[in-house]
DNA sequence: AATGAAAAGTGTATTTTTGACAAAATCACT
DNA sequence: AGTGATTTTGTCAAAAATACACTTTTCATT
């Protein structure tokens, strides 16, 4: 028995909403195990980095984006979770709005990389499928923090948006009515006074964030 | 930069309620670094075991229990939690009550463990006093979860007892009948017809779970 | 201009949960 | 019998959660 062959990585599961849809990012595996595979970003920890910093330089180098929101979810131990090694992996939630992704993210050379309806996921490498189960479970409690969409929509957004943003992450039909009457209630949006162009029957009141609201989140 | 030495450790923060006291069960350091001092039990995780079985070694070979309910709370990765090496620890909460220790819990030759209560921890090593208090966040939590109370009290209780765990682990006082009422409702448990002898005033009825209930558990 | 389709918007009544609050009952002891 | 300590019990109000259906706004078609 030894001790020695410990090695650890992070993994992010990197959640957005991009035209109303839930979903994830995921990398094309480009050599062997599982070479073909989608999987999650990840990254081997060093010596000298905590596990923070390594999500970090996964976001940065591997997926191309600074700073995004993100939060621990679990650490997975099974011996054989990983081919020939053993390898723990510590599985990180992160968040981010689709207009983030547009300005901020880069292309990275020899990295494919694709977001995936969270609904028509491709079969994962190692035993990722379990990671992405457990993550949304802890996003799915996450969301009963009031506040937690302003990662998902810090800027302008209808409230029916919103509604299938929730009714996707917490896989239920809600009502509209009290649906709204909630989000109203947190007193954290205020009508644009604009509207949503887009579609087909009528248009959509947006909202922001108040002020005061951004403000207290420094 | 390597990544062959992130040793990794299993922490568990073991709760119980002794005498209507929420303590927590330390072990006496006999060597340096941090001779003397009192640490959360731990173990360092081999090549062939998962966290679950690293954490069952920890209460079987160095606390003396069985079986114990746990739960993963945190994977804590600071660079310098450890001296001379970077050990990453995971923490784990347990849950006993305190009539499975006095039937179960053995003495194991050359350590010296002893319960505290959680309002008098001596200064502990490493790092551990972050971690303990992350655990009890986090058990604070759980408490949330109806039922949760059968892992410390899962025979004979009066509701006033219950009252005081309860209290001392949320950190806050609670009202009487509104407690009484929650509790209640739940329908988990029955009056046993019997009362509590001990004490002053009026004897407080005892409790005991639901036949239909504890069946469920299994 | 009229019509229909699509989606957004809106209010009320009911139930459930939570919170606040004070008096009576039981036991031991003297 | 009286005192002290503790348990037990109920009601009312406020807040939150749930259920539920019709009207309004826009666009597209005729």
């Amino acid at each position: 028995m030894s001790y020695t062959n410990n090695l650890m990585e992070t993994l992010i599961c990197l959640f957005t909403i991009k035209n109303g849809i839930f979903q994830i990012l995921l990398l094309r595996k480009k050599s062997d195990p599982y070479k073909g595979y989608w999987i999650l970003p990840g990254n081997i920890l060093l010596d000298n980095e905590t596990l923070e910093q390594n999500v970090e330089g996964i976001t940065q180098t591997k997926i191309g984006l600074k700073t995004i929101y993100k939060k621990q979810c679990y650490t997975f131990s099974n011996i054989n979770r990983y081919p020939n090694k053993r390898v723990l992996a510590v599985a990180y939630i992160g968040l981010i709005d689709s207009s983030s992704i547009l300005l901020k993210m880069q292309e990275i050379p020899g990295i494919e990389k694709k977001w995936f309806n969270i609904n028509e996921l491709p079969k994962l490498g190692y035993d990722h499928e379990i990671i992405v189960k457990k993550c949304i479970e802890r996003l799915q409690y996450l969301m009963r923090e009031p506040d937690i969409f302003i990662k998902l929509f810090p800027s302008d957004f209808t409230l029916p948006e919103l509604q299938k943003v929730y009714e996707q992450i917490l896989n239920k039909k809600l009502d509209r009515r009290n649906f709204r009457k909630k989000i109203i209630n947190l007193n954290l949006i205020e009508d644009t006074g604009y509207k949503n162009e887009i579609g087909n029957g009528r248009p959509a009141k947006l909202y922001r964030f108040k002020e005061t609201f951004i403000k207290q989140l420094n």
